[in-house]
DNA sequence: GTGAAAGCGCTAACAG
DNA sequence: CTGTTAGCGCTTTCAC
């Protein structure tokens, strides 16, 4: 049934070990251990491990050491998918962990809650270092027993209230109402926004960032000035439709995301809403497709490699020592990009 | 030093293994085991047994299992950079893994060759079950003596000739030349390209294409007309430049992938080069920018989920039985969108 | 079917 | 410093 297992076979002729090593250099498999681990050790010995490490073509089986120690130098990262946002964090994050000789396992759940159960699961069964992931809603219930176990988690972009775990966030209320504060700089009274998903962290920030310009300015904004984009191109596009139908129209808009500024664009586009003519646009969430429109859309910049930075350290502090300091929660400041699509109020 | 371990501390207390559910069910390990991995087992046993896992909260140690079994169900992903190419690549394959039980471990390299050596340092001693990556030039030298070692490897992108392992490209150079028709369907004789890196397949491929449909249609293409983009945006810009600057500049130009066509965008537009009246342009590689700019680009669409797709499924077929098929190479075709950046020729 | 037992490759005591 | 040794949690013989 089986193929002879000629010497010299295609199939993998087993790997040496370090009791190869060992005995290769005439030393205790404890000294290699040890040298590998970076102790010291005996010069002499040194010299024949390495020899022997070197003739042998000997490589660590990191799955006995993660067995062994419970730590798999591994780091999951749980994200909805991977659109720029997401893939530029985790480019970054693979950049950081590096450094410290980790690498990150990536999973797509897609929403699903059965997908987050499954990624968590996978991750756990791993015994990976930690997790990063982006604080959805559905991940809620399933992630406290994993934490309670002992898993080490760390939020970043939206949250997830009431668990016990460090968070990254970017300032979302902050840079928001100094975005809407820049079109209300620019004159603009008839400021309007179209806002994400009311159930994420992120959107609430948002529009109270908006809000609190609005309102620090004296412009009052009516209801129908702040529409539900769902964080979604489509929900940009009928959102400044509905916006602009409006029988007293705004003069600016802020839009929430990425996305959803796209489909906003394309609406505008087809319409022949000339900006910022007809109608000055900030975005949050600022993408290279932004700087090659024509004109070039004003936004707000999330510092990616920041966030990634921010996470890693804070990973690096929680896993040195998991007891020692309490959760942390740390926001970053964004810039904002001007550029074309927001200019003075026309009249 | 160390703080009195409290029953009920908070760090770990250990997590219940199969010895603990083996007791608790009353059976011997090797039938949890049995169980475990879908064997079959008496059924008041089985009972009793899934009944100690849920009290306990058990969970299997992937490590473990990993050592033992010398097989991950984790694959190791390799890329200079997660540009939105090849994260499109990396969310497709993680959903198609995860159908399978495994998940994709990340790694960038960044073009720098100690870095992709220890990537593949990683993703070996980790005995990942194989490694998908970008064929980059500067990963041959490392990367034979991994899969001499029994490291299963698929090459997707690029081309690193030489080295048996199983690849999935696109069709780059009949996309290519079916790009180029389209602009000689327009009436277009003076067609140039903005060409890649040359010692990259993919650059290579395209270059072919083009030069392919020029000839087929009896276009003759003066070398002025051929100028290096090296892939990046800056090379676009002053490609564009230097062929629009040309005595008799082209009236239509095919731009090898998405960075050099943003590049040449930037110049057209601040040369007031309006598109498709001034020049045609076709570029290979869509992104959602191409879309929403004005006129639309004119693009090759490179099919990322059919490219994951193939990967996962060439990735199953190897693993399944790793000796026992020739290896293989798969081109799929790409689509061409069409859009508003070419037009008839002028005049 | 099942239990007992032998490792997988490594680390971390431990005694020298 | 070094060698010896006891496991880490699991799979997989091997008898029964």
């Amino acid at each position: 049934m089986y193929q002879d297992q000629q010497p010299g076979d295609d199939r993998h002729e087993r790997q040496p070990t370090i009791v190869d090593v060992a005995n290769r250099a005439g030393v205790a498999i404890g000294t290699v251990s040890r040298h590998l681990n970076g102790q010291s050790v005996r010069m002499s010995n040194r010299d024949q491990i390495e020899r022997a490490i070197a003739e042998l073509g000997y490589r660590r089986n990191s799955t006995a050491v993660a067995m062994k120690t419970d730590t798999s130098h591994i780091v999951g990262f749980m994200v909805p998918s991977l659109g720029e946002f997401h893939a530029g964090i985790l480019e970054q994050l693979t950049r950081k962990m590096r450094l410290n000789g980790r690498a990150v396992l990536s999973f797509c759940h897609d929403m699903k809650p059965h997908l987050v159960r499954e990624g968590l699961e996978f991750f756990a069964s791993h015994r990976v270092d930690a997790v990063v992931m982006d604080g959805e809603d559905v991940v809620r219930a399933d992630l406290l027993p994993y934490i309670e176990k002992g898993l080490v988690v760390a939020l970043y972009d939206n949250d997830v209230e009431g668990i016990p775990v460090d968070r990254v966030f970017v300032d979302n209320r902050r840079a928001s109402a100094r975005a809407v504060d820049h079109l209300i700089d620019l004159g603009h009274r008839r400021v309007a926004t179209i806002r994400g998903n009311e159930r994420d962290y992120a959107a609430r920030e948002r529009l109270a960032g908006f809000r609190q310009a609005c309102d620090a300015r004296g412009v009052v904004v009516p209801p129908e000035y702040v529409v539900h984009g769902n964080w979604g191109e489509i929900g940009g596009y009928f959102g400044i439709r509905a916006l602009m139908e409006l029988a007293e129209p705004p003069t600016a808009i802020f839009s929430a995301n990425y996305n959803m500024t796209i489909g906003a664009l394309t609406w505008a586009q087809e319409n022949g809403v000339v900006l910022p003519r007809d109608l000055s646009l900030v975005s949050f969430d600022d993408v290279p497709a932004f700087k090659l429109h024509n004109p070039g859309i004003t936004a707000v910049e999330q510092p990616i490699e920041r966030l990634a930075d921010t996470l890693s350290s804070v990973l690096d502090a929680r896993l040195a020592d998991p007891a020692v300091m309490g959760r942390r929660e740390i926001k970053v400041e964004c810039n904002i990009i001007l550029r074309g699509s927001t200019g003075p109020v026309q009249q």
